[in-house]
DNA sequence: AGTCCACTGGAATATTCGGAAG
DNA sequence: CTTCCGAATATTCCAGTGGACT
C-alpha cells in the first residue's frame, strides 16, 4: 500500500477559496464600484486626478475593488497616448509614520540599484527625493495607501495632495486613495488633510447576506467539482457570515473550512453538517488566537470570570471579579493589577468577544455599572485556554494552593 | 428640580520590555 | 555588554453619566 494517496477530491481548484485569489469579476459591489469608477474617470481624461478615501470594515471589498478598479484603468489608459499612468500600491501595515512611507514611495519609484535607506535622512530630504523621483516619471501617478489608518501621524496625507499646488511638482500629476478600515480615523484627520483627501468618499457597506451568497456562488464555481456542494451549504455559510460581520473573507474562509472537512473524511459531499463544524473549529480557532495574545493578567481576569461562571455567579459586575482576580494574581505569585487596569482587560476580553457586557444603571442606589458574563461555550474556551502555553505555570500554582471549594470548580475541567 | 451613587472612559504620566544601535 | 528608543502595560486622577431617590 503506497504511503501517499491522492485524497478523494471534491475540490476543482482549492486555491479559488484562498485570500490572495484574485477573481476576474467582482460580485455584489456593483453600486460602489460605480462610484468609485466615476471618481477615478479624470484619469482618462488627462485631468488632475481626484482624491480619493474608501472607508469600511475589513473584508468588504475595498481592497479588491481598487485593485480590480486600477488594473482595468491601467490598461484601458494604454489606448490613449496622451495618457503615462503609474500605479503604485502601498500597504501600509507595519508602518507607522509618513516618513517610512515617504521612503517606501521614493524607493518604489527608484530602481533596484538605487534603493535609499529606510532611516537616517532628515524628513524633509526624504520628501524632496520624493518630489523628484515623482516628477521623474511624470505622468499621472496614482498613489494607493492601503490601510492609512496604521499610520499615526498625516503629513504625507497633506504633503502628497497639496504638492503641485506648493510648486513642487511641475511634471507628475498625483492622485492619492486613501484606504481604511477604521471609521473614526478619517474624523481623527486634522481639517486641511481631510479637505483634500476626502474630497471624494466611498463607504463600503457590510456585505450582506444576498452578496455573500452571489460571491460565494462565483468561487465555489471555480474551487469544487460539480454536484459536491449540498443545496444549503452556501446559503448557510452566507448567513453566517451575514451575521457576524458581512466579511466575505470570513464566509469563504468558513466555506473553505467545511471543504476540508468534507475532504478529510473522504466523502465526496459537502454538507450542512460540515459547515455547523467548521463554523466551530473556526470560532475555537479565533478565541485561541485571542486568548494567546492577552496578557498574563488577561488570562487570570478570564480565569476569575470562567470560575465565577461556572459557580452560576454571572454576569457578574468588575467589583465582584476583582477579590477573585486578587486572590488568583496573588496564588500566581503577582501583584494584582489596580482595578481600573482590571477593567481595561475585562473590556479587552469584551472585545474579542469571549465575554459580553451589559450596561445597568440603578441610579442612586447602584449607580452606572456593568455586568460581564461569559459569552461563548465554556468548554470552548476551556480547550482553547488549555494549549496556552504561560497558562500552565498559572495554572499549577492556582492548582496547588487553591482551597478546596475552588478547587473543585478547577478540577471540573483540569 | 436637584442630589447622589458607583461606576465608566479619557487623559496624563510612569514603568517595563524588547529590539536595534553603538 | 550598555544605551537608547518606541511600544506596550500600568497607574493615577478625574470629569462625566444617567437613572433612582428626595
Amino acid at each position: 500500500m503506497p504511503l501517499f494517496e491522492r485524497d478523494t477530491e471534491i475540490y476543482r481548484d482549492r486555491d479559488a477559496l484562498r485570500e490572495d485569489y484574485q477573481p476576474e469579476e467582482l460580485v455584489g459591489r456593483d453600486e460602489e464600484l460605480r462610484t468609485f469608477q466615476a471618481a477615478l474617470q479624470p484619469v482618462i481624461n488627462g485631468e488632475q486626478p481626484n482624491n480619493i478615501f474608501l472607508y469600511g470594515k475589513t473584508g468588504v471589498g475595498k481592497t479588491a475593488a481598487s485593485r480590480y478598479l486600477l488594473s482595468h484603468l491601467r490598461e484601458d489608459a494604454r489606448r490613449y497616448d496622451d495618457i503615462d499612468l503609474t500605479v503604485i500600491f502601498l500597504n501600509c501595515d507595519g508602518l507607522t509614520s509618513s516618513y517610512q512611507i515617504a521612503t517606501r514611495l521614493v524607493n518604489e519609484l527608484r530602481s533596484e540599484s538605487n534603493q535609499i535607506s529606510t532611516t537616517g535622512y532628515p524628513l524633509g530630504s526624504v520628501y524632496g527625493m520624493l518630489w523628484e523621483g515623482l516628477d521623474e516619471c511624470g505622468g499621472t501617478i496614482t498613489v494607493v495607501l492601503d490601510e492609512i489608518d496604521h499610520v499615526n501621524d498625516d503629513s504625507i496625507l497633506y504633503q502628497l495632495p497639496r504638492a503641485r499646488a506648493n510648486g513642487n511638482l511641475d511634471n507628475a500629476k498625483v492622485g492619492l486613495i486613501g484606504i481604511s478600515n477604521d471609521f473614526s480615523f478619517r474624523d481623527d484627520l486634522s481639517p486641511k488633510v481631510k479637505s483634500s483627501l476626502c474630497e471624494q468618499e466611498i463607504h463600503f457597506p457590510a456585505y450582506n447576506a444576498k452578496n455573500l451568497q452571489a460571491i460565494l456562488e462565483q468561487r465555489a464555481e471555480v474551487a469544487f467539482r460539480e454536484e459536491v456542494l449540498a443545496d444549503e451549504v452556501i446559503p448557510l455559510c452566507a448567513a453566517y457570515g451575514a451575521k457576524d460581520a458581512g466579511d466575505a473573507r470570513q464566509s469563504i474562509d468558513l466555506l473553505m473550512k467545511a471543504g476540508d472537512l468534507a475532504r478529510d473524511e473522504e466523502t465526496d459531499r459537502v454538507t450542512e453538517e460540515h459547515v455547523k463544524r467548521g463554523r466551530r473549529a473556526l470560532e475555537r480557532g479565533r478565541i485561541k488566537e485571542g486568548i494567546n495574545g492577552l496578557t498574563e493578567h488577561g488570562h487570570l481576569v478570564l480565569y476569575s470570570l470562567l470560575t465565577l461562571d461556572l459557580e452560576g455567579e454571572t454576569p457578574i459586575r468588575s467589583r465582584d471579579v476583582r477579590p477573585r482576580y486578587t486572590r488568583f494574581a496573588e496564588l500566581a505569585n503577582r501583584d494584582p493589577l489596580v482595578p481600573r487596569r482590571m477593567r481595561d482587560h475585562l473590556s479587552e476580553l469584551a472585545m474579542l468577544g469571549i465575554v459580553s457586557v451589559t450596561e445597568r444603571n440603578e441610579g442612586r442606589r447602584g449607580g452606572t455599572y456593568r455586568e460581564y458574563a461569559l459569552d461563548m461555550d465554556v468548554e470552548l474556551i476551556i480547550s482553547a485556554m488549555r494549549d496556552t502555553i504561560d497558562l500552565v505555570g498559572v495554572h499549577e500554582t492556582i492548582d496547588s494552593h487553591v482551597n478546596t471549594e475552588s478547587k473543585r470548580t478547577l478540577d471540573d475541567f483540569a
